[in-house]
DNA sequence: AAATACTGACTGAGTGACCAGTTAATTTCT
DNA sequence: AGAAATTAACTGGTCACTCAGTCAGTATTT
C-alpha cells in the first residue's frame, strides 16, 4: 500500500511544498475523524475537503476502514519515533533518571504533532483519545497495533526509575496517565468552562506543568 | 416528556418488575449506543433490540438525539444523586474529612451503576467516557448539563479539605482525576493485554485501590 | 368513546463502494 | 532520439443499500 515514493522530491521537500494528493487525502480524513468520528465521517466530505474525487479515495485507500488505518499509522509512526527517541536519550544516562521528564516524554510528541500540521487544532490527538477508549474491535486492534508496543517501553522505563513498582503497578500507573493525558488532549473546553476561564486546556505547556507532577506523584504513591 | 409515571406501579417494583417498553426502549439503548456510539448505532437495531417496532421510539422519543439524551439523563440522574448523597455525608463530619472518601465517592456511583443493571456490562460508563472526551457539539452540551454541577461540588471539596489548592489547581484536579476513572470505565481490556494478565480493569474493587492512593497523592502534589 | 400505546409499511436523503473511461507519467522498443 | 505500449492517477456518474423519520391505521387502556 501507499504511493509510489516521493514523485515532487528534489527541488522542495520541507514546510511549504505542494504535498500529494495522497497525503491531501490522509490531512483531510484526519480532520474529519477527529469532528465526526469513523461513522460520523463521509467519504464525501472527506474528498471534497481534500480536492479530490471521492473515487480516488477508493482507489487509494479501497476501503474506509483502510483510510483511517493509513490515517492513524501514518501519524502515530512519527508521534512514536519521537516518543521513544526522548525516551532513549533519557535511559542513556549514567546515574538513574528522574521520573518527570519520562512522563513529559510520553506527551510532547503527540502535543507536538497537533501544533507542528497547521490549521487542524490537533484534530489527530483528539481521534487518539477516542481510538483509546473505545471498546470497539477496530479501535482495540488500532491500539494494541500501534501504541502497544511503545507502552511496553515506558512501562518497563518507570520500573526501573522507580524500583519500589511491581510490574503490575508499573502498568497501571501507565494507564493512569494516559487516562490524565487524555484530559489534555481532549481539548474540550470543559477546564475553561469549570473554571470561569482561569483554566484553558487549549495550552499545552501550562497543562505540562500541571500534569507531570500530578503523575508522578501518582505513580510513587503505587511503590 | 417522558412516561407518564409509572403505570406498572404497586406490586411489582423492584429488581425483576416487567419493565415498561419506554424503559426498554431506553435499556436497548445504552447497550446499542455504547457499542456503536451516537452516529454508529441504529434506530432500527436498538428497536429490535427492545423488542419494539422501530415508530414506537419517534413515538416516545421523537429524534435519535432526543433519545440519546433521555438516555443519559436517566441514568445521569441517578448517578449523581449517588454522588451527592456520598459527598455530603463526608463533610457534613465534624473534623475535616480526608481526601480518599471523597475521590471513591467521585466513583463508586457510576461503578454501581454499570454492575447492577444486569447484562449490560458497565455500557453506560462506556458512554460515559466517549461523552466526555468528546470535542462535538451535542456531547459537550450533555456533559454541561448533566455532568458539570456535580463536577463543581467535588472541586469546592477539593479546597475545603486541601486548602493548599488555588481554585484553578482545583479544577485540573478535577479533571485529572476524571482522567484517571476512565481508565477505570472505558473497560478497553488493554491492562491485561499489556500486563500478560496481571490486572483487569472488569475488577473495580481491585483498581479502586489503585486509583484512589494515585488520584489523592497526585492532588496532593498540586498544593 | 376518547385517549394513549403501538405497528408495519413506507419515503427521501444519504451512504460506501464500484466502474468505465480519460489523462498523465513512465517504460520499452526501435 | 522519438514513437508506441504500459502503467498509474484520477474523474463523474451510478449502484444497491441503509438511514432516520413519517403516517395511516390498529390494538389497548381508561
Amino acid at each position: 500500500m501507499g504511493q509510489k515514493s516521493a514523485k515532487t522530491a528534489g527541488v522542495e521537500s520541507l514546510s511549504s511544498a505542494k504535498e500529494s494528493r495522497f497525503d491531501a487525502i490522509l490531512d483531510s480524513a484526519e480532520t474529519v475523524f477527529a469532528r465526526s468520528g469513523y461513522e460520523g465521517a463521509t467519504m464525501r466530505e472527506i474528498a471534497e475537503r481534500a480536492g479530490v474525487a471521492q473515487g480516488l479515495i477508493h482507489y487509494h485507500f479501497k476501503t474506509k476502514e483502510v483510510l483511517f488505518e493509513a490515517m492513524v499509522s501514518r501519524r502515530s509512526q512519527q508521534i512514536n519515533e519521537g516518543r521513544a527517541a526522548l525516551l532513549d536519550g533519557i535511559l542513556k544516562q549514567d546515574q538513574t533518571p528522574d521520573l518527570e521528564p519520562i512522563v513529559e516524554a510520553l506527551f510532547r510528541p503527540t502535543i507536538e504533532a497537533g501544533i507542528s500540521q497547521a490549521s487542524n487544532g490537533g484534530a489527530f490527538a483528539q481521534i487518539l483519545v477516542s481510538t483509546a477508549n473505545s471498546a470497539s474491535e477496530r479501535e482495540q486492534l488500532l491500539t494494541e497495533k500501534y501504541y502497544d508496543p511503545i507502552a511496553q517501553k515506558f512501562i518497563s522505563a518507570f520500573m526501573q526509575v522507580e524500583p519500589g513498582l511491581t510490574r503490575a503497578n508499573a502498568v497501571w500507573a501507565y494507564m493512569f496517565a494516559i487516562g490524565v493525558g487524555m484530559t489534555m488532549m481532549a481539548k474540550t473546553g470543559r477546564p475553561a468552562r469549570l473554571s470561569d476561564g482561569l483554566c484553558d486546556d487549549g495550552d499545552a505547556d501550562e497543562m505540562l506543568t500541571k500534569i507531570v507532577p500530578f503523575i508522578c506523584s501518582g505513580i510513587r504513591a503505587l511503590t
